[in-house]
RNA sequence: GGGAGUAUGGCGGAACUGGUAGACGCGCCGGAUUCAAAAUCCGGUCACUUCGGUGGUGUGGGUUCGAUUCCCUCUACUCCUACCA
């Protein structure tokens, strides 16, 4: 019977089967070595894009390579279900947010349904369900008590569009991440965790990350931005108070020159307070974009140097300090920090070199440069003739004893602001008592859940205008009280959702135990866009809940792999517009749209919406099927790499999945009589193998290279009927398996053809392979391959030197050469230096 | 300004701890099949060449019998970050 690959009937027929059979459903069975493979959950925009295609595809191959190595496999799928674009969704829409949500869960699940996923559904989870977000309050309820959530007063970035507050991470270039627009500056009272308190652990547990690409190691450490210095007293001459100020630079403390406050440093501000030309000041570097422009306002006081009797520093308020940062207050050394030296040339202030290059012969002068580089201190009394570090030790211990100051370590890191002025995310469960009590909602209160809304729009859904949800009374007292109205950063939920998948229906967020088998995850998969934000924020969760006494863990995340973004060449016509893909098709000399224009090709770029050169997979499922489309994602790019999306490279795989299916009916009509196939089996044997070694190595691209190779191998063997019938059989049987992590229904369906069971839950084994007895080396002149030989490997160095010698080829091209070395390198090369 | 990374045919990319550069896929060229085309199959495909060879992994140098691989120089591009004292 011969038929044509139909890819519709038969992935439709093996993912029935693997449901079925509750093939993905995963047990917890001690005995065995578990393996918990996790992609990022997505947000439930609508429908899946390319870029969950290809981080799915990536973590099922893992999955089921792991499962078929004999590991209890954890692979669970949910939705990270809050967030804005429901809310804006819902007010256009009149709908309830939940709404909107549930339905694009409902699309989007069905997708992943389709591209035949080894998830184990029954663990799924969306983060807008109370009884998920339930336990994310009691977290916060244990922070709160353990001091780990505070409030404060902050200046919040404010989106005028978004009408919401923005993380620090959320602002890109002084814009909103999301609307674009300008952000504005705002007070606004907001809760806090305090992830400040565990800069030095984040940073230093960095380290144990081996399985971690070091550029995500690097960015955050960049992020905690650790730096160790002095705070130093100055003390101002006209009256007896002090300013401090942070410095990593003490050792260049003679070089000082200025000091430096920002423009709200309390002195700034009292000072101001009788100053109007200070408080005109003041107010320009807060109004006016200055970009890198310094500019400071000598406010009348001077301060005295501490190690120079009688010299007094001149003290500014300056635009380019920050106030986030240290304690607002510099002291300027001009001579050896560029931002000083500029400041400094722009007032007239000295510059004072304290620190020359130790091979400075003669004068050294600073002009327009500051020196920030190793060096020989001088200039400066008793630290003359160390260097940088040994002055550093000196004069702090000498701060120290003088009680002026101290050794004081900094970060950048500052604490998470949770607080969201939105509907569609998680109630903070707090409440404000008339009496000014701020208390935590009791335990058999929560889950705090969202009101109900009939009409959705821009002013129903503001919970601060909900006055029936809002009012409420203290349990305790009666006394009246007030309902918290603002909502959890989603980065709330994700912080820990890979906890509950241990166990997504229990009561309790989790047990102990079912932590301690499953954490960490071993291989996390998602975009670079996380480096910073989600994974630290998960990092200090982990930390926290473990302070919190739910477990004993201290990363989350053993490996972490980040893939690379997908793209595709975009196309503009004559007036500059970008034009769909599909509208574009092939001349002789370039590319017209459908209307006959012309067509230009522009630079390949992520796929968006924006620049039109999106590609839905949707489509490509409809057309191709879920194997081919898996089988291109991981073609040629490797994984870490962006991958190029093409229609020849998806017609390219359907032809090989085609293929592959033509196996079936050229194993049924084969006929040989041939059973001297051995070296052929060798060959397809240490294949697999090497297939084997790339998956492990995440290099799937290489793994994809040997499987063709394996096919060209085996049909090439098939035509010249080479090949016995038995080892046709074993060798399909073989190439069902390694085909199973990356195209796993058309695995099924010829393994089907040799088994009742399923290809899936074969075990994966390492071939043994013989040691081939003729070895091919190359001979070389000088370095230069001059041919190729095969020879026994038992030959002795001699012997083979003498064969490379009568070698023809090699006889010609040593005509008039002396040879005056010859190098042997067993079962490589030869080499003959002339 | 600071940090990280990348550079190999027309394209995506291979090359194990230094040892036959260009595996595998795309594209292209030639042939078969076809009335013709698509599809399919077979062959070729780094460049130059007097067909003996010669050159070739961004640039220039170094180490080595031998370098895509190790070291130094420069160049280009990408990403992150940005007045963090």
């Amino acid at each position: 019977m011969s038929s044509r690959y139909n890819h519709k009937i038969i992935e439709k027929k093996w993912q029935d089967v693997w449901s079925d059979k509750d093939i993905f459903q995963t047990s917890k069975d001690l005995n065995k070595k578990k393996y918990y493979v996790l992609e990022m959950f997505p947000y439930p925009s609508g429908k899946i894009h390319m870029g969950h295609v290809r981080n799915y595809t990536l973590g099922d191959v893992v999955a089921r390579y792991k499962r078929m190595k004999g590991y209890n496999v954890l692979h669970p799928m949910g939705w990270d279900a809050f967030g804005l674009p429901a809310e804006n969704a819902a007010i256009t829409e009149k709908k309830h947010p939940e709404k909107w949500t549930y339905q694009n869960i409902k699309t989007m699940k069905n997708q992943l349904l389709q591209m035949g996923l080894s998830l184990d559904w029954n663990r799924e989870i969306a983060t807008c369900h109370p009884e998920y977000y339930k336990h994310e309050q009691k977290f916060f309820i244990d922070m709160f008590k353990a001091g780990l959530a505070y409030k404060k007063e902050a200046e919040v970035n404010w989106d005028p569009v978004d009408k919401t507050v923005l993380a620090n991470e959320q602002v890109i270039d002084g814009k909103g991440w999301r609307s674009g627009a300008v952000v504005e500056k705002k007070i606004l009272s907001q809760w806090f965790l305090k992830i400040s308190k565990y800069s030095d652990e984040l940073l230093s547990d960095l380290d144990k990350l081996e399985n971690w690409p070091n550029k995500v190691k690097t960015m955050q450490s960049n992020w905690i931005g650790k730096s160790i210095g002095a705070e130093i007293n100055f003390k101002i001459s006209e009256n007896k108070s002090h300013i401090t100020v942070f410095t990593t630079r003490p050792d260049t403390i003679f070089g000082a020159t200025f000091l430096a406050i920002s423009t709200d440093h309390d002195l700034a501000v009292r000072v101001s307070d009788q100053n109007d030309n200070l408080k005109k000041f003041i107010n320009d570097c807060k109004n006016l974009n200055h970009e890198k422009i310094k500019m400071g306002f000598d406010i009348g006081l001077t301060a005295d140097h501490p190690f120079i009797e009688g010299k007094k520093l001149p003290i500014y308020v300056a635009n380019f300090v920050l106030k986030e940062y240290g304690l607002g207050a510099i002291f300027g050394c001009p001579a050896h920090d560029q931002r000083d030296l500029d400041f400094a040339n722009q007032y007239n202030l000295d510059v004072i070199p304290v620190v020359m290059p130790s091979n400075t012969k003669g004068d050294f002068k600073i002009v327009k440069e500051a020196f920030t580089e190793e060096g020989v201190i001088f200039n400066s009394e008793f630290l003359n003739g160390l260097d940088i570090e040994e002055a550093k030790e000196k004069i702090i211990n000498e701060i120290e004893q003088k009680k002026i100051g101290r050794r004081k370590v900094n970060f950048k890191l500052r604490d998470w602001g949770i607080s969201r002025q939105r509907f569609w995310g998680c109630p903070i469960p707090i409440i404000y008592r008339e009496d000014g009590e701020v208390l935590a909602v009791e335990e058999d209160q929560l889950p705090v859940k969202l009101p109900n809304i009939e009409n959705f729009n821009e002013t129903s859904s503001k919970l601060n205008n909900i006055f029936e949800w809002k009012e409420t009374v203290c349990p305790k007292t009666g006394m009246k009280a007030f309902r918290e109205t603002d909502t959890f950063d989603t980065f709330f939920e994700s912080s820990w959702y890979y906890f509950r998948y241990c166990n997504s229906r229990l009561e309790k967020p989790f047990e102990k135990e079912d932590i301690k088998y499953w954490l960490p995850v071993d291989q996390y998969i998602g975009g670079i866009e996380h480096a910073i934000l989600h994974l630290l924020y998960s990092r200090f969760f982990t930390k926290a809940l473990r302070d919190l006494e739910y477990f004993e863990l201290d990363e989350p995340f053993k490996g972490l792999f980040t893939q690379g973004m997908v793209t595709h060449i975009t196309y503009r016509n004559k007036s500059g517009e970008w034009v769909e893909p599909k509208d574009v098709e092939k001349f002789k000399e370039g590319f017209r749209d459908k209307s006959g224009l012309i067509v230009e090709t522009g630079k390949v770029e992520k796929m968006s919406k924006s620049k039109k050169n999106v590609v839905d997979p949707n489509d490509i499922i409809e057309l191709y099927g879920a194997d081919t489309a898996r089988w291109f994602m991981l073609s040629d790019s490797p994984p870490e790499r962006d991958l190029q999306w093409s229609d020849t490279g998806i017609a390219a795989s359907f032809k090989f999945i085609s293929k592959l299916y033509e196996f079936i009916d050229k194993f049924n009509n084969y006929k040989s009589n041939n059973t001297d196939d051995d070296h052929i089996i060798e060959n397809l044997k240490s294949i697999i193998n090497e297939v084997s070694e790339n998956i492990e190595a995440f290099q799937f691209n290489k793994s994809v290279a040997k499987i063709y190779e394996y096919v060209n191998i085996l049909n090439d063997a098939l035509s010249k009927k080479k090949l016995s019938k038995n080892s046709f059989e074993w060798s399909l049987k073989k190439l069902s398996i390694i085909l199973q992590p990356f195209v796993p229904h058309i695995s099924e369906e010829i393994w089907s053809n040799f088994s009742e069971k399923l290809c899936i839950n074969e075990v994966w084994l390492s071939e043994k392979v013989k040691k081939k007895l003729n070895l091919k080396i190359a001979i070389q002149i000088n370095g230069k391959t001059k041919d190729v030989i095969e020879i026994d490997e038992k030959l002795s160095k001699e012997m083979i030197l003498d064969i490379v010698r009568n070698n023809n080829k090699i006889k010609k091209n040593l005509l008039g050469k002396n040879v005056i070395k010859e190098i042997y390198v067993p079962g490589k090369i030869v080499n003959l230096v002339v």
